[in-house]
DNA sequence: CGATCTCTTGAGGGGCCTCAAGAGTTGTGG
DNA sequence: CCACAACTCTTGAGGCCCCTCAAGAGATCG
């Protein structure tokens, strides 16, 4: 029952570690430095799925894809690509040849692993002859017994946790899930090519995220961290696909969902484009002790400077500048990393 | 088969404005300067639908809908707030107390009289005896005849032409109509209480707008104005809803809209965050070229200063003298308002 | 043809970014 | 458990980018 994966990758470093976690997975894993070797191997021992780099000595990721179509033996056998970062245009091509995913390197641990997951499940699936159109999903789904909830779907889902700093997803891979924080708090953050990063949202108990990229059937654009040790719900794509297909009720949530995301989104444009620092900082300040510590009074929040920093859209040292000041005024108290609003009052006003 | 409205508003020149342009859409006009005279009236020539000013000497507009409610004869009339914009936090106090909608002043014409209209229709609804749940909705559905397509119902929508300048629908008003616009040009923005104003999206042909208000059922917060004369369809927020509740189809183009408006805005969030104001204004001038003079190789636009300079969230006079940059360094030519991009390679590089 | 709006250029200054360096904190391995 | 490394936080100095105010030129409109 446990299902064989054949790594093709020249990089020794990354072969190994690939092969060690796919290896405390629980797969049997065969390694093989090049597309030559890789054949050889495959043809030894067929494996359920094959995980190739792209660029290889010998012979290349598209020239495994091309004799594994050619050989009978071979033919069917799933195939993710691993691609560099740079070369993420390459890879409509290799799409196009008939690879069926492929993952951009560096990638997470989960990300690798799902990518996997997901792709041994469909071909499953395409084993036991359910068809690929829209008429055998509702088919699959009937399957499966009544109808699902997004309830049932969170309760049935695997659960994972994930430390500190620890990275969800990266920009520019595939999605494969959505994920649903339980506890702890999660970050999702794009960065431009100066490496300057900006928070996008800011995640806590109960929160859904991943969905941008699996509705839009895109890669992801941003990135999501851990930034307090959290449980992650992992929701399969095809899951929620089948949900949002067959339950309307939970289209319109996602569509009002998402309509909201945009409002937040417009009014966070205009206040980067055109507030002061300080009315920035305020808000960033004040949206924080909202989200996490609704109610209180006299919330205190503990993020790091830099974290701060991103979600004002500011360098660190101005952000820490503003923090001063503020403290200087006592709307704030400073205890190490911990920040307590004094004055939220006038924090709030400040900002509009 | 003319609608009776009422019109109750103490200041004299909206009144008397209002009434002109309700005349204009062959409504026969009552008006009152104040809340008792609008009783007085009311009483003596039942009207259809009454709009009435929240803020008004010897009897307000809460008086009003007080005594609407008491009187048998009166009762059922509906009622439509007009409030300041300073005033719409009252807003709430009035729906609650069972006005049927407000407009905050100032408002479009096209403000007015959909918000008229649609009340009227509801009106209308429930004279004849729909029920107002969900299953009454798509009762009236079929009632209609067959279903309903995006296609059919944009054919057998009014259409409208703007000129350029005029709004089509101003922040904090409440949405009854979702816009398509079938030619010419259109831009949203939001601004800020400094008065600085931002460029959210820009429409051309065949672009829809307007429709994150109806979605997430809330007030608009974004403006539309035309900027090149336009001829706009208007689908009442009503058909709208039903076609999506109808449709599966439609609601699914509509969620990757929205998760491509949201990635969209992400990269514009990171952009104007930490991009130099040359990236900006080069982003800006290949954007709108793309958008406007799809597949020109040195495509021409011509938009004012101020609108260009609110795309990329700047000052005015920093976007002229950027552009002045450009122009020395022959990536564009200018000619008046209209600006030729000359090298577009070049100017996209730029960007990232 | 004057009034009004838009475009352009100049001067000045302030907000915030960058670089740098020291203090404080956390993590780690012998 | 401590010493050292690595990271985070803080403050200073310098300077540049871009905003603001101002004023004139050009365009548009009734």
């Amino acid at each position: 029952m446990k299902e064989r994966i054949l790594l093709i990758e020249d990089n020794n470093e990354i072969r190994e570690n690939t092969a060690e976690i796919l290896e405390l997975s629980a797969y049997i894993v065969d390694t093989a430095e090049n597309g030559k070797i890789g054949i050889e191997k495959a043809l030894l021992q067929k494996p359920d799925l094959i995980i190739c780099d792209i660029m290889m000595p010998v012979l290349d990721g598209y020239g495994v894809l091309h004799l594994l179509g050619k050989n009978e033996k071979l033919a069917g056998i799933p195939l993710i690509f691993l691609t560099a970062k740079s070369e993420r245009s390459d890879f409509r091509k290799g799409m196009e040849m008939g690879a069926d995913d492929y993952i951009t390197k560096p990638f997470t641990d989960i990300e690798l692993l799902s990518a996997i997951e997901s792709r041994l499940k469909k071909q499953k699936i395409k084993d036991t002859n359910f068809a690929p159109t829209p008429e055998g999903m509702t088919e699959m789904l009937s399957a499966f017994g009544e109808k699902k909830t997004l309830e049932s779907i969170l309760n049935n889902s695997e659960e994972v946790s994930f430390q500190k700093k620890q990275l969800v997803y990266r920009e520019g891979n595939r999605p494969h899930m959505l994920y649903f924080l339980k506890s702890g708090k999660v970050k999702t953050f794009i960065s431009n090519d100066d490496g300057k990063v900006l928070t996008n949202s800011l995640l806590g108990e109960g929160d859904f995220f991943g969905y941008t990229a699996l509705l839009e059937d895109a890669a992801y654009h941003e990135s999501a961290e851990v930034i307090d040790d959290a449980l992650i719900v992992t929701v399969p794509a095809d899951e929620f696909r089948l949900l949002l297909q067959s339950n309307a009720e939970v289209s319109k949530k996602i569509i009002q969902l998402l309509s909201k995301n945009i409002r937040e989104q417009e009014e966070k444009l205009l206040s980067i484009a055109y507030n002061s620092l300080r009315k920035r900082v305020a808000s960033a300040l004040v949206t924080l002790a909202n989200k996490y510590e609704p109610g209180e009074e006299n919330p205190s929040i503990s993020f790091s400077r830099e974290d701060l920093a991103n979600i004002a859209g500011t360098a660190t040292e101005s952000l820490i500048r503003t923090l001063s000041d503020f403290k200087s005024e006592s709307l704030i108290s400073i205890a190490g990393t911990s920040i307590q609003l004094l004055n939220m009052k006038k924090l709030t006003s400040m900002i509009n």
